[in-house]
DNA sequence: CATGAATGAGCATTCATTCAT
DNA sequence: AATGAATGAATGCTCATTCAT
């Protein structure tokens, strides 16, 4: 059924849509953990039903489990599918970088690309919840993104003999400021990464007065 | 809590709150919101039932009907008690401040407090939940202590002419700053606010070099 | 409690308001009565709770079962109590009555009468429930007062050794007659009963060509 | 019944009504329409609970929801259902009919049968429910029928110039006959509609001396 | 008696998951 | 594989009723 011509009557498949029945076996897989990213992303795992993730596929919902054991494999798929693809990319910012001050720039900007490349890879433009406590959507694949930033920075860090700071706090800063300004600077148009990526380096490493001006 | 009416039928019978009755009334709202403050921290608000919070009381499950209308409603509860309770701590600072980096040092010191009284009054080992996807708990009080966080910060930046920055992205490194160290420093043995403060500080305004360095 | 002031706090007694705490036990039962009885009239029995029925007389919850032992026995009470002020009169007509044709005249004005009053009563006007099955509204009186009134008529007809009729089918088109008509002239203005008992009688007694004409 | 649709996911594999699944499927959907009107007919629309229904099919409780969305739902089915079935019949009384008299015979009559195919469809002995207090029970078909019947009624009437009457009285009183005549009638033995329907319509149109005589 | 908080069964509904087809 | 109907536990919430004060 999912080989055949799609049929006018799915309702599913709206918006945002992966849909339109996947081809084979790996098209489908990629088609659920997609419409699974986006739903997450949309409306946090939690709120996020099976239904709502196979029903943008246009599949049915048992298929879902053809592929992914549960709802909680399937986040954990997503989380270390994130995470793996941003390894190689911050373990090639660490390796080439020279000092402390060009790695971290080069960190950030990289957690920035790969924010903004996630957000239009879904077509989806980060919203805070409507539903009541308005929290920030929970995505399965950031912790494991910042767990990937957090031990890249460590490692940095631990062979930098110069830095005599505390690491697990200035670490915890570091993915707090890119955190933070990661977020905002998706809500901005046009789209600034690398002013982003400034304005959070310099912070960093030199505090407010290193911080770009501004017009008055 | 704080601001939230109680809900029963009629309040009349001997003035408001003297009785064994309204004392045993006045325990259980209290026991009620401890357990809701305990579970959503534990299981986040979208996880956490309202079985599960009534359960912790040893109350029956209707119960919970006569002290909060909904589960939406004690999350409500929560989270405008949390912000009343930082918001005159906070202008008290603001009004104390004579310049951005006294202002500056204060807020954090007093955020840092305050989520260290809120972890007592949890009675609960802070942990970064062993749950599903490791998402980061959302706690309906966190939200608002933050948008109070903010919107003091922003308004003392919009007072400060010498300050020619973007106030949205110096802001959001705040909170990350203060949320991230906040965290961490709420792991640690001993309890040092004071330290932790300093670091973010310091961070903040005047970047890595101005950070304490440690032993070697 | 109940005998003392009533308190401004109390946010019972709505509209219709028999409200007021009643001041003795012989009143507070009254009182519930009749709050049942609107109550019953405006959302039907199986819609109304206690708390719609008690929180319209200012009491507390629990004071309803020292009063009725349920929910179920107040509506007992409501139809048993509509049907023995109903008898009296339904007995004197009968006593009075010298043929079928005036005792059938008597007992449906006799009725509409009843209806009108216990209408009155209410200071409610009937109307039909706004949730799903638009059905009629559910009285408990309703049932007790046509049992009344089909064992008077069936009692009349009995001693008539001139009615040479189906005796079930005439009590039930009787009744069926009274109820529908009688409950099209409650929702007319200016009240007739008269009028409305003609047409009753005479479409029973001579058919649709001795009902009252109208203007063209 | 007749006009919802099917809630499946996705209405694609295999046409739409053939395979064993789909036959399973329409027999479902019946057995739940069928148990909904038992229940409904049986202790009323407000009383029945959606357990009550499901149960009666040996399904399990979620099951209900494949089919219909709501308790409300399949209420408002069964009662277009039935409305629905009787508009045509109903139509072509009227288009038939020469003369009010021949109209009202017919209307009665087919009235009277349909509820007694009603009553054979739930298999269900109408009892006048020994529940609490002695209420009508509400079908949600019922509601709908008469309106049905009403409106049909006074259609014709509108276009009867020679009919001098108070119409929504005279409506009333048909609808009020047949109810009651109706429902005794479905409880005799042997069945007889002629009977009844003729009892009705002469009782209507000539009064109490046109009525069938019977043996003293 | 009156009070109103407490109770817990019950209700409509959702949802992850299973499994016959 | 894919399907989608079936399942039944779980959820938020209501309500008749009880009972300590």
């Amino acid at each position: 059924m999912a080989h055949s011509t799609p049929r006018g009557e799915n309702p599913g498949a709206g918006a945002a849509g992966s849909g339109k029945r996947a081809q084979n076996k790996l098209e489908n897989r990629r088609a659920i953990l997609t419409a699974a990213r986006e739903v997450f992303a949309e409306i946090g795992y939690e709120a996020a039903s099976v239904r709502d993730i196979i029903g943008r596929t246009g599949l049915a919902s048992g298929t879902f489990y053809n592929y992914y054991r549960s709802k909680e494999e399937i986040a954990r798929a997503i989380a270390s599918d994130a995470a793996e693809r941003l390894r190689p990319i911050l373990r090639a910012q660490r390796e080439g970088a020279t000092d402390f001050a060009g790695y971290l720039i080069g960190i950030i900007r990289v957690y920035f690309q790969f924010i903004v490349d996630e957000q239009l890879a879904l077509h989806t433009t980060r919203q805070l919840a409507e539903r009541y406590p308005r929290v920030r959507i929970q995505t399965p694949a950031a912790a494991a993104v910042f767990d990937e930033l957090r031990s890249s920075i460590e490692f940095v860090m631990q062979r930098d003999p110069g830095l005599r700071v505390d690491v697990e706090y200035l670490t915890a800063a570091v993915i707090g400021v890119a955190r933070e300004i990661g977020e905002r600077m998706l809500a901005r148009q046009p789209l600034d990464i690398d002013g982003a990526a400034a304005f959070a380096a310099n912070l960093i490493l030199r505090g407010l007065p290193a911080v770009p001006r501004v017009e008055p």
